[in-house]
RNA sequence: GGAGAGAUGGCCGAGUUGGUCGAAGGCGCUCGACUCGAAAUCGAGUAGGCUGUGAUGAGCGGUCUCUAGGGUUCGAAUCCCUAUCUCUCCGCCA
């Protein structure tokens, strides 16, 4: 969420923001509501005002035994205005909120222009594709024929987009998901939590998820709860209106979770395999830092994410996702995409993005700087990576003429094995 | 699931016969004094949001906030209702 103040001082700044996402939203409507709230919380705090003074008066008066009858009239008649005009001057915030959530991020002066997908730069590429000389098989077809993945009957166990891995496939799982926890919080110091994997509606509207993405979203029947669809919900809201001491900043923390999406919106897509299931696994990274150190912290960040990628040699390359591309509460993000021969291209596995302090500001996340004055952190966060993609891509990168699957140096000791077969 | 207790500032903790309570006291923190320096001691300061006026600074003014949302009242941290969370006991359970 952009600021009150900052949308109604800098209109233009932030219609231009918009028009470079391409959002056709207008501002008119917030600033004519806003500058009425101002006009009428105005009048109503003078009015207040006078009702404070007088019931002090009254207070006075009691005290030394006297009377007050017209006084407490009139204060009678004062309260009833004030609450009218309370309820207006709610109501009209209540509109400015809406307005207001509904206005994405402000992208970063480094993102580039862009209408969509096709239009995001590539910032640079590690490793080269392997030549192989066999017909090389999808991860798919790899995992069922180890009998190591079973997609048909996690259709018919759950449903569609579902699926149980099985043996060294359970164990492939774990390992890289270990791997890259065991890599963050000793080489890169991060602090890991284990998560809700269901939060509160308040948790989803603090990161941004709701109220406008409720659509993707699984819901608890019966209670405000909701599934996660990634760890950045709750880690990020584990500093929910906390102020934070700015001296232990930044703090970074990483996190497993299941993570559960509805992917209303996917139908048709990445329909086989590991790449877009309901419920997928993923280590997710999550900053919290102060405004000056944010974009170095993003590269940081996305190069921790990287390096999940060069150890366990999977080649990849790295995205800047353009104005256009660019997700609703992100001012800049990095996709790391891993080599996917099945696509014979290149797939998302990581999403790392700087947010600015629009989290922040909707969460209440702050810190206290050396004046001893508050202010908004930025937070960003990252996955570290998906996991379930990561499966799907060792299997395909690592596969062999006869069948079988090299595991990858780093997850040999994790896997108690060199090869599954 | 049943019964009870509680939720106050960065933290701990007073205040519940409604009226200078945004809130005693302590800790922490900041500044100053003392000291060669430090500790100890002494003195002063120290909540947040919105809003007005300043330059989207400092300062000053108004208003709101004692878990949240309603209610009673001229006036609520204090009384009533609801929700959430925490703790204790019982039941159940991994």
């Amino acid at each position: 969420m952009l600021d009150f103040k900052f949308v109604r001082g800098n209109p233009e700044i932030v219609q231009d923001a918009l028009s470079r996402r391409g959002s056709q939203v207008s501002l008119d409507d917030f600033l004519q509501l806003e500058e009425q709230r101002r006009d009428k919380l105005f009048v109503v705090e003078q009015m207040k005002s006078r009702r404070n003074i007088v019931s002090e008066e009254i207070g006075r008066l009691k005290k030394s035994g006297k009377e007050a009858k017209d006084m407490v009239l009139e204060m009678r008649d004062l309260s009833k205005q004030i609450k009218e005009r309370d309820e207006e001057i709610r109501s009209l915030e209540e509109q400015l909120q809406d307005i207001l959530l509904g206005i994405p991020n402000i992208p970063h002066e480094t993102v580039p222009l862009g209408s969509g997908e096709s239009d995001n730069p590539i910032v640079r590429m590690w490793g080269s594709p392997r030549n192989f000389n066999f017909e090389p098989k999808p991860h798919w077809d790899i995992g069922e024929a180890l009998d190591v993945i079973d997609f048909e009957r996690g259709g018919k166990v759950t449903g569609a987009r579902f699926s149980f891995y099985k043996g060294l496939g359970s164990r492939l799982e774990r390992s890289v998901l270990n791997f890259m926890l065991d890599l963050h919080t000793t080489e890169h110091g991060y602090v890991e939590i284990f998560p809700p994997f269901m939060v509160s509606r308040d948790s989803m509207v603090g990161t941004g998820q709701l109220p406008k993405f409720a659509y993707d979203m699984f819901k608890i029947e019966g209670m405000e709860y909701y599934l996660i669809p990634t760890a950045e919900v709750p880690v990020t809201n584990l500093y929910r209106n906390e102020i934070l001491d700015g001296e232990k900043l930044p703090i970074s923390h990483c996190a497993y979770s299941a993570c559960f999406r509805a992917e209303a919106g996917a139908a048709g897509r990445d329909t086989r395999g590991l790449i877009r299931q309901h419920q997928f696994n993923k280590v997710e990274l999550v900053k919290f830092c102060r405004p000056e150190q944010s974009y170095a912290e993003l590269e940081k960040l996305t190069g921790n994410a990287e390096r999940v990628l060069h150890l366990l040699g999977l080649p990849y390359r790295v995205v800047v996702l353009c104005t256009g591309d660019l997700g609703f509460s992100s001012a800049k993000t990095y996709d790391i995409e891993v080599w996917l021969p099945s696509y014979q291209g290149y797939k998302e596995i990581s999403s790392c993005s700087n947010f600015e302090n629009y989290q922040a500001r909707r969460a209440g996340i702050r810190f206290r700087n050396e004046k001893g004055k508050t202010e908004l952190v930025h937070t960003l966060n990252g996955s570290g990576l998906a996991v379930g993609r990561t499966v799907a891509a060792i299997l395909e990168n690592y596969q062999e003429a006869d069948g079988t699957v090299t595991i990858p140096k780093v997850l040999q000791p994790y896997m108690g094995t060199d090869r599954i077969s």
